[in-house]
DNA sequence: AACAGCCCCTGGGTGC
DNA sequence: TGCACCCAGGGGCTGT
């Protein structure tokens, strides 16, 4: 369930390996990983990858004239650089680099997709502000959540309000600012979005530090969900205040939350 | 416009 | 050991 923080971590490891490189070629395994089946794979050969950054969610590779490769990881997503030619078990996509090395995408559940995009500032101006550039702040999201009725915790994964919080951290931040999951978005007062801001940016930050969590996998190595407070704690002690946390669905998925220090 | 619900996928876990 | 079933969730889509 790679968010933010797991996108930066992959990011800081295979950035060493791939700038400056030169693109082969592309291969696809399993076809509906490319976005658009007719697009651009023709252009990537001879490509120099010249920087690789983050936009909520997704890997950018820069490629040059403004073209560029974004990688989303879906859950269940990773990427990896390596030397053999041996193709994984779950790989969806691998590119070639002149001079050797593979750049793999590995994706079990296939929900994560590669994009061949030309005009990215169209393609990622759907995204709300980034949480950790001091874009994201709590008079932002007055605005977004001037009154609505969804509960919060789904507007918070609205990657069109802010963009890389996923089902983990939301649950997680919304518990660092005492503020219930199901509280309608419109009813939060601004020193509870303040919080709410700094609580995200603590939790992500945090996540960070510790190279992510790899709930569903080792591959990350990340620690960070041994550092979860409500995320899969479910009936374990709030480490506040004593009480269970709960567990509820919302919108199709689990939130966990305690029900007596979240308001 | 806002929002709920469905769907895509498959590995891992559980119960029998 | 095998089998049927359920669950996880990001985001695009549909229906209300």
């Amino acid at each position: 369930m790679p968010e933010l923080p797991e996108v930066e971590t992959y990011i800081s490891a295979v950035k060493p390996h791939l700038i400056g490189r030169r693109i082969e070629q592309i291969e696809v395994f399993w076809g509906r990983t490319l976005s658009d089946p007719n697009s651009l794979v023709g252009d990537l050969p001879g490509r120099t990858i010249n920087s690789i950054t983050r936009r909520g969610k997704y890997m950018r590779f820069d490629l040059g004239n403004s073209f560029e490769l974004a990688v989303h990881l879906g859950m269940s997503g990773r990427v990896d650089y390596v030397d053999n030619i041996e193709v994984h078990k779950h790989e969806r996509a691998r590119v070639q680099l002149i001079d050797g090395g593979v750049f793999r995408f590995i994706d079990p559940r296939k929900f994560g997709r590669l994009h061949l995009i030309k005009q990215p500032e169209a393609f990622f101006s759907r995204l709300g502000p980034e949480p950790l550039d001091g874009e994201l702040t709590a008079e932002w999201l007055s605005r977004c959540f001037h009154k609505r009725k969804r509960a919060i915790k789904p507007l918070l994964m609205d990657q069109a309000l802010v963009a890389g919080i996923g089902n983990i951290y939301a649950d997680e931040a919304l518990h660092r600012a005492a503020i219930l999951p199901t509280r309608p978005g419109g009813t939060l007062t601004m020193s509870e979005l303040e919080r709410l801001v700094d609580a995200i940016r603590h939790v992500l930050l945090k996540a960070i530090e510790y190279g992510g969590s790899s709930i569903d996998s080792a591959y990350l190595g990340g620690q960070m969900q041994d550092e979860f407070v409500v995320y899969q704690r479910t009936n374990e002690p709030c480490h506040g205040c004593g009480t269970p946390i709960e567990r509820i669905v919302l919108n199709q998925r689990s939130a966990h939350y305690c029900p007596s220090c979240q308001r």
